[in-house]
RNA sequence: GGGCGCGUAGCUCAGGUGGUUCAGAGCGCUUCCCUUACAAGGAAGAGGCCGGGGGUUCGAGUCCCUCCGCGCCCA
């Protein structure tokens, strides 16, 4: 071997080329040069930034994971190779009730807020081990403790899936990972709270709200699960008053008899309703009936909602069952008689309403009780005065729980911090939908699911939340001379001193003494929901208020990809926040990946345990074959899990490093051809082929090779731009094998030298060209193949590579077209089938191969005849012209062994 | 009940703006081949009233309507 020209490397080709252990080398290689480091100071039309929604690290990993991750990573790789410069930050979701959650059933503790911080806290010694923390009792610990053991576990869990992000090969840049419990998000999510508040986003109220009784608080309407339950209806009797007009024919004096589920509210029953049109009821509107047992006077009304064909068509409003009694109390102007408490049981004292004497005797025997008791008891109670119709009617019936509880919500009336979010303001709620009309969504119809989620609002997002592990809310309020606080006038921490806890931190001017005395003040004892800081997440990344450089040049930011599961919440709540503080859509593209289904068709999730674990599949198939199944994934669609889809990408991977070897072997050979391809690349310069035409590449085939390369870096490059990834790999992918089984074939001979040197530089020069624009179309997917087989000959990494002008192509393929390319593999393909149907092996020599065609086809036959005859053995060509191609095929007399 | 999506070879799915080139790909299956990049491979083959029915059109997997089935979201 000749010594190579000075800038000109040597092709590097090991002999036996393979995938193990390329994701640590690549993955380290990648760290060390920081090639993913977002340049800072390029103008905001040069970037492209990347709003990844930060996973919940309180779960386990599962393929779901490296799914959605891995369609982001690849836009974030074109781009980059395109030129722009890519902000692609990493953060992890760690605050809030999952965190929590998992800290209780990993440790086995609960979180006590009257415990005091207890310095020598040690995590129980049997933490992770579920079996043996099931067997003890739950331990208390105080509120910091519990936030300590929250740090402790997340931090492990972050790790966890900061590795497997690496090993997929994500291109982020991990020096810009954030947490959302840390202090900058604190920050973030304080400031753009009290912001919110300044400019009237935010407001309190003490109404009515969604409750959870066993995590002990309120929750908002994203968070509703409807689910199916037994119930029973109970029928009662609302006994007419002695104020009802006795000859009224329709019976007026008659009893009211209604359907409830819920006879244990009879207490809190303010009204009964029936629809206007309702004819049986319409008489009565107006008149007073006395509620059973309890004897309260309560009104018959009309609304619009209650409906006719349910139970007996008229129902009893009550403060609260559901949320439709919270519509009638609001829009009927009731009153409130609360009996369920925030502990889900009934208060010990009766409503003032309830005056009798046999009214207050006959709530004492619910008083303190669960709901689910005091039903049971209300029913005997019942039954004992004859306000019962026969027995309970067993039904399902609809019921909205919290999506992470198992038991109904309560409905209480509680002080809540709220933001505005359209649902009670239809100038906002427009506003909001037009917002969406501003982003491009990926696929189109995605739109609808959130135009449909803003119609479909029924109040403003509930952000108070009475737990402990998420960021507090950054306001403390006075208390007057009896110790009573002053809700109306929060008082607000500097915004130099945020994140604050009002909790231990004090307001300005304030010292710890004062907290808790009259004339003194108290902390906001709640946090924010989840969403209320995961929804600032673009701010977050792009250093609003903080770093105003970096903010101007990425925000609002070019696109974000999410499952499609969410775009009520977390792409929802992150609209309003980008349009109360900016006045600006948060993001200018939304991509929406699909769920892994099992090969059944279901769910991946963890509870029907068919959960598949990645580390497994990476192990077995390596990293650039999960990435093909994800990206096979079209966007928006459902996949199903299904191995052999890892087998197909992996033997992908296996073929562009044999076909590498395959063209850059030929550097190796010391003849004359090699000299001047060496010479070639020398000219080229170290960044072989990257924009200089080639000289040399003048074979009908080649150039019209290069012309369908062109065809195809067009169609992948669009693909991609319109965030299809899928049509851009699937493009590549046929175009590869078709590449490697056809033109290699047909080229071979010829780049061996058997037509001289001038035809095997053109063979060369061509394959190498291709090679690498294959190579880096091929890069964005499968990022750790792709860079192993350019690190054989180019210089730096092919992830910072340009990507493939599609104009440079077709320079060196000249005024071709594809019809020489098409017309060879065509008839290589009827030769080789000649051989199949006969059985005989492909090296067979065909003594007479006779080629009929159009005239056209004939005549671009001609021009690669060469190539045809050599990959197909064929000693001698004829044509013929005819309608269409068929071949017929005289093959040499089989050799006895 | 409302909304959205889907129903194309045994399986998983492609099929922008309707037109000889759309009836496709991969897997699976059958047959053949160790051809000097690759047997973790290659070549070839069989297999489908493109869910049913209407309609628009000279012409429809491709547009419209309707029905059936499936999935998801929301009531």
């Amino acid at each position: 071997m000749s010594p190579p020209a000075d800038d000109a490397r040597p092709a590097a080709v090991p002999d036996k080329p393979a995938l193990e252990g390329l994701e640590a080398k690549w993955d380290a290689a990648w760290e060390a040069s920081g090639i993913y480091r977002f340049e800072e100071g390029r103008p905001r039309g040069e970037v492209f930034s990347i709003d990844t929604p930060p996973p919940t690290v309180s779960g386990s990993l599962h393929v779901g994971h490296v799914f959605s991750y891995t369609h982001t990573d690849i836009i974030a790789r074109q781009r980059r190779m395109a030129g722009q410069a890519v902000f692609y930050p990493m953060g992890w979701d760690d605050n809030g009730l999952p965190t929590e959650r998992r800290v209780q059933n990993y440790y086995g503790v609960r979180c006590d807020p009257s415990l005091p911080y207890d310095p020598d806290f040690a995590a129980p010694t049997d933490a992770g081990r579920p079996s043996a923390v099931a067997k003890r009792r739950t331990i208390s610990v105080s509120r910091p403790n519990f936030i300590e053991l929250c740090e402790e576990l997340t931090a492990s869990d972050e790790q966890a899936f900061e590795d497997l992000f690496r090993r997929i090969g994500l291109s982020v840049d991990w020096t810009r990972t954030y947490t959302t419990i840390d202090s900058r998000c604190r920050r973030v999510s304080q400031l753009a709270f009290l912001e919110n508040l300044e400019r009237g986003e935010a407001y309190q109220i003490e109404a009515p709200s969604l409750w959870d009784v066993t995590f002990q608080t309120a929750v908002a309407q994203a968070e509703l699960d409807d689910r199916e339950v037994p119930g029973a209806y109970h029928k009662l009797r609302f006994a007419a008053t002695d104020s009802t007009d006795a000859s009224d024919p329709n019976g007026a004096e008659a009893d009211i008899w209604i359907d409830t589920t819920r006879p244990e509210l009879v207490p809190s029953c303010v009204a009964l309703v029936a629809h206007p049109d309702d004819g049986r009821y319409q008489p009565r509107f107006g008149s007073l009936v006395r509620t059973p047992v309890f004897g309260v006077e309560v009104p018959v009304l009309a609304h619009r909602l209650a409906d006719p064909d349910k139970g007996t068509g008229i129902a009893m409003i009550c403060t609260f069952g559901d949320t439709a009694d919270v519509t009638w109390w609001r829009e009927l102007d009731l009153p409130v008689r609360t009996v369920i408490g925030r502990d889900g049981r009934l208060a010990a004292e009766p409503p003032e309403a309830i005056e009798s004497p046999q009214g207050r005797a006959a709530y004492a025997r619910l008083a303190g009780k669960t709901a689910a008791a005091a039903r049971t008891e209300i029913a005997a109670l019942f039954a004992e005065s004859g306000d019962i119709d026969g027995e309970p009617r067993r039904i399902t019936h609809p019921v909205k729980f919290f999506e992470k509880g198992d038991k109904p919500l309560e409905i209480v009336s509680s002080r809540q911090w709220y933001i505005r979010n359209g649902g009670r303001d239809d100038d906002l709620r427009q506003a909001l939908i037009d917002r969406g009309v501003e982003m491009n969504w990926v696929p189109g119809y995605m739109r609808t699911r959130y135009e449909s989620w803003i119609a479909g609002l029924s109040g403003d997002w509930l952000i108070s939340r009475q737990r402990f592990f998420g960021v507090p809310i950054p306001l403390w309020y006075r208390l007057d001379a009896d110790g009573s606080p002053d809700w109306g006038q929060p008082i607000r921490p500097e915004a130099a001193a945020l994140p604050v806890d009002p909790s231990s931190d004090c307001p300005p001017g304030c010292d710890e003494s004062q907290r808790g005395r009259p004339g003194g003040f108290i902390g906001d004892p709640d946090v924010m929901d989840t969403w209320a800081t995961s929804s600032l997440t673009p701010q977050i990344a792009t250093g609003w208020r903080a770093d105003e450089a970096l903010y101007s040049s990425t925000f609002p930011m070019d696109m974000r990809p999410q499952a499609h599961d969410i775009i009520r919440t977390w792409l929802f709540s992150t609209v309003v926040r980008a349009h109360f503080d900016a006045g600006t859509v948060p993001w200018r593209n939304c991509a929406l990946s699909g769920w892994i289904l099992d090969p059944d068709r279901k769910k991946m999730s963890k509870s029907r345990g068919n959960v598949q674990v990645p580390t497994d599949l990476l192990e077995r198939f390596g990293a650039d074959a999960v990435r093909y199944w994800a990206a096979c994934g079209r966007p928006g669609t459902d996949t199903a899990f299904d191995e052999q889809q890892f087998r197909i990408g992996r033997r992908l991977a296996v073929k562009l490093l044999n076909a590498s070897k395959f063209v850059l072997r030929f550097d190796e050979l010391d003849d004359e051809a090699a000299r001047v391809v060496r010479d070639e690349a020398a000219a080229a310069g170290p960044r072989v082929f990257s924009d200089a035409v080639p000289d040399g590449i003048a074979e009908p085939l080649d150039r019209s090779m290069l012309h369908r390369l062109a065809g195809l870096v067009d169609e992948a490059t669009r693909a991609l731009e319109s965030f299809d990834y899928a049509r851009a790999l699937e493009r590549t992918e046929t175009f590869f094998w078709a590449f490697t089984d056809d033109h290699v074939e047909l080229v071979k001979a010829r780049a061996y030298g058997e037509h001289g040197p001038q035809a095997a530089v053109s063979a060369r020069l061509s394959l190498q060209f291709s090679l690498r624009v294959l190579q880096q179309l091929l890069a964005p997917f499968m990022p750790f193949v792709t860079e192993e087989v350019w690190s054989w000959w180019q210089e730096g990494s092919i992830h910072a590579s340009a990507w493939p002008n599609p104009a440079v192509l077709r320079a060196a393929a000249g005024p071709s077209d594809e019809l020489p390319s098409t017309v060879a593999a065509a008839v290589l393909r009827e030769v080789r089938r000649a051989k199949s149907e006969a059985k005989r092996p492909l090296r067979t020599e065909v003594l007479r191969a006779t080629v009929t065609d159009t005239p056209e086809r004939i005549a671009v036959l001609a021009t690669v005849a060469d190539d045809v005859c050599a990959a197909g053995r064929v000693s001698k060509l004829e044509a013929a012209e005819g309608p269409e191609l068929s071949v017929v095929c005289e093959l040499a007399a089989e050799t006895p062994n």
